[in-house]
DNA sequence: GTTATAATTGTATTTGATACACTAACTGGG
DNA sequence: CCCAGTTAGTGTATCAAATACAATTATAAC
């Protein structure tokens, strides 16, 4: 036990949110070696006093300058030779956001910073592809058995809204009937008592119960 | 980029099975400083050449002599003062395995290896004890949606055997007839044609159809 | 052959998931 | 002010899956 060999840790996260109807994901352009150019995952080294997921949230502020978003371990990836640079262990965060109250800005690390479709991605760095890959079946299993799809939408959201989040991840249309039926069944709303109103009909707007957390709805 | 933090990495295994009608884990007795004496997860660092799961793997050889077992990474953790030795980043990972068929050995680092019932646990050396609990909470999660569970049992079985497996887990009674109706129509087993003869009537055999793979089943 | 024990089997009921179409409320343009 | 366009909102019938529930069969031990 007197020695022991030691690598580089780092966090890269995974910052998925709905635009356009589409799911997008953020990706930072590199500012340097290796992968110069490149587009890859925002994520960097995680300092000595620092929790793991604390580093996560920090590299996504100072990189992109997102704060706030709902945030949950995906994997961890360490294969030697995964990074040219070394031994590198990342510990890959899944982290999502709403669509509005975004201010994006390059920083540090980064040249530049962009939200893509998921269905459009660039060449990724390292074996970033690989990462978002696995984000992606995440985000898709996790719809079907809790509220994690609530965190796309804004504190108060209308019923279309969030059909609308769902139709745009899982890539096919819902009933509409059936569909707010399933989402008043789950006991995780209530309306605020507002309205939106836009070009048409207004409709009621609802807020999660508790908004901070993802249910477990089996 | 020029230079960067470098910690300690290592593995712990979080190896479940089913003995006596209970769901047991497995853990060493601690050789060397720190928490000498104490139980604990088994595991140990990360060597530079080696893939995260193969350093599970081959602690739990080394430690425990148990191979073959059927292995997923669970979580990362990382908070800095976990270990008194300094910043210890660990990757666990969640293990089972059948009752029959295991070696032990208690060697190298550990002075013993026990079996212990998951609700008569010993107090655990480091962040164990919540390694542990995260362990357990993902074993019952994927009973529900996996077939995780028939890696419990060795690779021919009978309905009973399996019936008692979740029963142990669940930590209540099924009925029998549903359970059978519902095991059979998941259309991951098929007959052996085999039967096992015991003190009394004998049992169809069954084995996966897909042994060495867990389906997910929603 | 009698007893004890585990294996095996079916049906009726309840619950949840799905398919499906019309009316209501608003804005904007004429 | 009324008409056109568009989105919000609602109920029922059918099908599938989960549940509740008890008697018979095959073997070993005595």
């Amino acid at each position: 036990m007197s020695t022991y060999p030691t690598y580089a840790v780092t966090t890269d996260i995974i910052l998925f949110t709905i635009r356009d109807e589409r799911l997008k994901l953020l990706l930072i352009r590199r500012g340097g070696a290796p992968f110069q150019g490149q587009w890859a995952l925002p994520g960097g080294f995680v300092n000595p006093e620092e929790a793991l997921e604390a580093a996560a949230l920090r590299e996504l502020a100072e990189e992109t300058n997102v704060r706030d978003v709902y945030l949950e371990q995906l994997y961890t990836f360490g294969a030697p030779g995964r990074d040219p640079r070394g031994r590198i262990v990342t510990v890959a965060y899944f982290a999502l956001m709403p669509s509005d109250g975004m201010r994006l800005s390059a920083a540090t690390d980064a040249e530049a910073v962009g939200w893509f479709a998921l269905d459009d991605l660039p060449p990724l760095a390292f074996d970033h592809a690989e990462i978002v890959e696995m984000a992606h079946q995440r985000l898709v299993a996790k719809l079907d058995y809790s509220t994690l799809a609530f965190q796309f939408l804004p504190t108060t959201f209308t019923l279309s809204e969030v059909q609308q989040v769902y139709e745009t991840i899982l890539g096919h249309d819902l009933d509409k009937r059936n569909f707010r039926k399933w989402a008043l069944a789950l006991d995780q709303l209530e309306e605020t008592g507002e309205m939106r109103s836009g070009a048409h009909r207004p409709a009621r707007l609802y807020r999660l119960k508790a908004p901070d957390t993802v249910a477990i709805i089996k």
